[in-house]
RNA sequence: GAGUCAUUAGCUCAGUUGGUUUAGAGCGCUGCCUUGACAGGGCAGAGGUCACUGGUUCGAGUCCAGUAUGACUCACCA
């Protein structure tokens, strides 16, 4: 087959996709084979895929891939999430450019638009994945919205209230003003923003004295029903039990004495609004001050306000600002930096407010899941995380998880009168409610506005893919799942939740392993994100550099959990890497095989030793992917191919220029190329499905991504390091030719001073011709001294020279044997001190001791021949 | 405020129970090389007292303590 002299990956990679796709090599069906279960952390279904994506998915299609030329059955189910708030807010956005105010539609109209939506836009992030090469199992392709997948849902939460496991509170909440619904702590980012100190005086009642009180919310004071001072704060002591007038609103309100006062905050004073500040809140509780709500849902201000009704709540800060200075009471600003907690959805600074909302007592459900992760039932990768994992699971606070949104599940709460009744389906809470209203119309009773958090599909995710509800065949088979791949930063939101659900339903973890990987961050160490606008286009990416490119590029550089610095050039080394393989391949089908050519000795040994470092890498490879060293395992198998294979293995094999090769050569050169292919393909599928497709024979696989991994074989120790000697006399000799400007081809004589590694060389004809080829010599002698006008180098401990006939500068070769010689000698000193210490020959290991003596035996046997050398050098002056 | 982690070549990082010729890779850098699979390339080279100070040990980049610097997580912040 004639092989094209470019390698076009956008071409190759698009047919082998759709080759596999047809061919359903993807599908899984449970059989007797061992399952390999993984599900993806499902993309919010209005995602486009980013950095973060492509390092997480391209991780699990190699997991998955691997595992699946290890002969297991190996399942990645996909999927997205529905994402409440952001596709509420999209949808929002798509209606009102039609000029449809959410206001103005139903619930049920509402949705259809959101469904309609979703069909048309949703999971785009899906279509991408192909072009990544994801190996998912798209019949099975899930959605947290889906009627299974609901279902769920609502027997979850079912389940979860009749074990008293669920309650609704009023309570302080974190309030979305853009979104208009309550979010989870973990939705709320917190950050250090520049704003103002106001100093405000509030007027005493029925006297002249002032006290002054600083707030970073001067509009709140519409709301504020106490001033606080410390106990023991001297300068208010004689103000205790007294009352302010709150400026503006002409609100008296109490003096109240309570330490949580810091006095060496501000003035010392403190403006109390119990509606809008957590600590304010329990402060209320504790004094039993008034509750005024001054912001409406969308954050502007309300009735309870009294004044600037209807202005939103920045807009209102400016306006209290200016009566406050118009009636002399702002005594000053001053600039300050705090903490301002933002919606992670729609940026919106999130605003305190009194609730009432769903919690699950999570106090109840953790002890098995904390405990997993504690014995390593369930293992983090990299371990460190356990702490986290711990800190967060014994600190655990009770989860809100009602949202004021259309999209999502219902929650399924009844309400009449003051009764709940909670149930899978109205009718159902129906029956329960006519026990206690035996005359009720099942239209009296009303459902909860409110939807669930997406985090509570979310959570469920490993049992409700395999329809683990209903207990299927499938959920029997693959659950638990394997390994979970995702970000560190969602341990909290998601994996702590997912092992809980797990043990809570089915008593048991839903994945094995999780390996969290680190974020991607830009050449700032910054992470990605689509707000900073810094993150690369991924698609782009693919274009450019192929999948296989961007592939190699996303793994070279994620060590396992730590945070990765992206870099354009890791894809471009990648596709440089794509390229290096298909330029082997040209090489390798470019031979013409001459059935009557005898294999040259030297091959043998070639072949010989890239076999056992074939098993060598094999085994390397296991062992990395134990420890999900992925990152390792790839630079590995670079060096392997790059290096050992296309720098070394097939220069040995590779006839002279315009000769055939032989047949022997031949066959096992493509051997150990398809071995090459397998090792590789889960990392790069298409490179190695391509040139699999030109490697193949009869008797391998049809295919690379189903060829069987190779079996472990013999790792001969002794034929790797002699060639690492022989690599060295023809690297050392090379630098010889660089530094005298003798042309690389050019035939040279060389020469070796007597001693065993030499005379093996000599007398073993495998190595004998292997160095003459690679050297390009006309002749290789053993002699027991260096010869007329010498230029010499050592490789391990033994001297090799050459004979030039030019002239050398005999000054500059005396400073270069020096500066080795001084090398060579603190070397030996190190060794020599440990080797005089009784108590180390004592005490350590007899083969730590022995090669100490090796190290000792060469150290010596190089600075003899360098002292010669520097001699013979100087003689020459 | 509490905790976690880090500090190794110009840059980004490996270095897995302490011992493998006084530390490895990629990128970058320097020199040489172009009819031959590959300039998206080949060959070779330079570059590090492993943050600092002590300690444990026959032996420390690796273990312990302290110091410095940085990053992150959680909580609070009028």
């Amino acid at each position: 087959m004639e092989i094209s002299s470019q390698y076009i990956a956008s071409e190759i990679e698009s047919k082998w996709y759709e080759y596999w796709m047809e061919r359903g090599y993807f599908h899984s069906e449970p059989d007797n084979r061992n399952p390999f279960s993984v599900v993806i952390p499902p993309p919010n279904v209005t995602g486009v895929l980013h950095m973060g994506h492509m390092l997480n998915n391209t991780i699990q299609d190699i997991l998955i891939r691997r595992a699946r030329q290890k002969g297991f059955n190996a399942c990645w189910v996909p999927g997205t999430d529905h994402a409440s708030i952001a596709t509420e807010a999209k949808v929002v956005k798509m209606l009102r450019e039609d000029g449809i105010k959410k206001s103005d539609l139903s619930r049920e109209e509402f949705l259809k638009h959101a469904w309609n939506w979703k069909e048309k836009y949703g999971g785009i992030i899906l279509e991408q994945l192909k072009k990544l090469g994801a190996s998912c199992d798209w019949e099975r392709t899930a959605f947290t919205m889906d009627a299974t997948r609901s279902a769920g849902v609502i027997q979850a939460f079912v389940d979860l209230y009749n074990k008293d496991v669920l309650y609704r509170g009023k309570r302080m909440v974190n309030w979305d003003p853009n979104a208009q619904t309550v979010l989870s702590n973990e939705e709320v980012i917190y950050k250090e923003e520049q704003g103002n100190l106001y100093h405000i005086q509030y007027k005493l009642e029925g006297g002249s004295d002032f006290l002054t009180i600083a707030t970073t919310r001067p509009e709140t004071l519409l709301g504020d029903s106490a001033v606080a001072v410390h106990p023991d704060d001297p300068r208010y002591s004689e103000f205790h039990g007294k009352y302010v007038i709150v400026p503006i609103v002409n609100r008296k309100v109490p003096i109240i004495v309570d330490d949580y006062v810091d006095i060496e905050f501000g003035t010392g004073a403190l403006k109390v609004t119990p509606a809008h500040d957590v600590n304010d809140y329990d402060l209320g509780k504790k004094h039993n001050l008034e509750v005024i709500e001054i912001f409406n849902d969308d954050g502007s201000i309300s009735e309870a306000g009294q004044f600037f009704i209807g202005e939103d709540r920045f807009k209102a800060r400016k306006l209290v600002k200016a009566q406050l200075e118009e009636e002399g009471l702002l005594i000053k600003v001053e600039p300050y930096r705090h903490n301002v907690g933002r919606s992670e959805r729609t940026n919106a600074v999130v605003e305190p407010k009194l609730s009432l909302q769903w919690y699950v007592s999570m106090k109840k459900l953790v002890d098995p899941a904390l405990e997993a992760v504690e014995s390593d039932e369930v293992e983090f990768f990299p371990k460190k995380m356990k702490n986290t994992y711990r800190h967060w699971m014994v600190n655990i606070r009770d989860w809100c998880i009602s949202r004021q949104l259309w999209w999502g599940q219902r929650v399924p709460a009844y309400y009449y009168k003051e009764d709940v009744f909670v149930a899978t389906s109205p009718e159902e809470a129906f029956q329960q409610a006519k026990i206690k209203y035996p005359d009720l119309d099942i239209n009296e009773l009303k459902q909860d506005e409110d939807v669930l958090d997406t985090w509570f599909s979310s959570w469920l995710w490993p049992i409700s893919v395999f329809d683990g509800f209903n207990n299927s065949k499938d959920f029997q088979y693959y659950y638990p799942t394997s390994v979970l791949v995702t970000g560190w930063d969602i341990i909290f939101l998601w994996v702590a939740r997912m092992i809980i659900a797990g043990y809570e339903w089915k008593g048991k973890f839903p994945f094995k392993h999780v390996y969290f990987t680190g974020m991607v961050r830009d050449q700032k160490r910054r992470k990605m994100s689509k707000s900073l606008g810094n993150s690369p286009d991924a698609l782009g990416l693919i274009k450019q550099f192929g999948a296989d490119g961007v592939r190699f590029g996303m793994l070279s550089c994620s060590p396992a959990g730590g945070d990765l610095l992206f870099d354009e050039k890791l894809c471009e080394q990648g596709r440089n890497f794509t390229n290096k393989i298909w330029n082997a391949l040209r090489l390798v089908q470019g031979w013409e095989v001459d059935p009557n050519k005898t294999q040259p000795i030297e091959n043998e040994l070639a072949i010989d030793w890239f076999t056992s470092l074939s098993n060598r890498m094999i085994s390397g490879l296991d062992d990395k992917f134990k420890e999900y060293r992925l990152s390792e395992a790839l630079i590995d198998l670079y060096t392997y191919v790059w290096t050992d294979f296309c720098s070394w293995y097939l220069e040995m094999v590779k006839p002279p220029y315009g000769e055939a090769i032989d047949v022997y050569t031949k066959e096992k050169t493509v051997e150990l190329f398809q071995c090459i292919c397998t090792l590789l393909h889960p990392y790069m599928p298409f490179i190695t499905e391509e040139a699999w497709s030109h490697l193949k024979t009869e008797t391998t696989s049809e295919d690379c991504m189903l060829s069987q991994y190779p079996v472990l074989d013999v790792i001969d120790p002794q034929i790797i390091n002699e060639m690492e000697t022989i690599k060295e006399v023809i690297s050392g000799l090379r630098d010889l030719r660089n530094k005298h400007q003798i042309k690389p081809k050019e035939k040279l004589n060389l020469f070796g001073i007597i001693d065993n590694v030499t005379t093996d060389l000599y007398d073993d004809p495998k190595k004998k011709e292997l160095l003459l080829k690679m050297s390009h010599l006309e002749s290789f002698e053993i002699v027991d001294q260096e010869l007329e006008n010498a230029v010499s180098f050592i490789a391990g401990k033994s001297k090799f020279f050459i004979q030039l006939t030019q002239e050398i500068d005999v000054e500059e070769a005396i400073r270069e044997k020096e500066k080795e010689l001084k090398y060579q000698q603190g070397f030996i000193a190190g060794v020599q001190k440990k080797l005089a210490n009784e108590r180390f020959v004592n005490n350590a290991p007899e083969a730590v001791v022995a090669n100490e003596k090796k190290k000792l035996s060469d150290g010596l046997s190089r600075i003899k021949n360098l002292e010669q050398s520097i001699e013979e050098l100087k003689s020459r002056r």
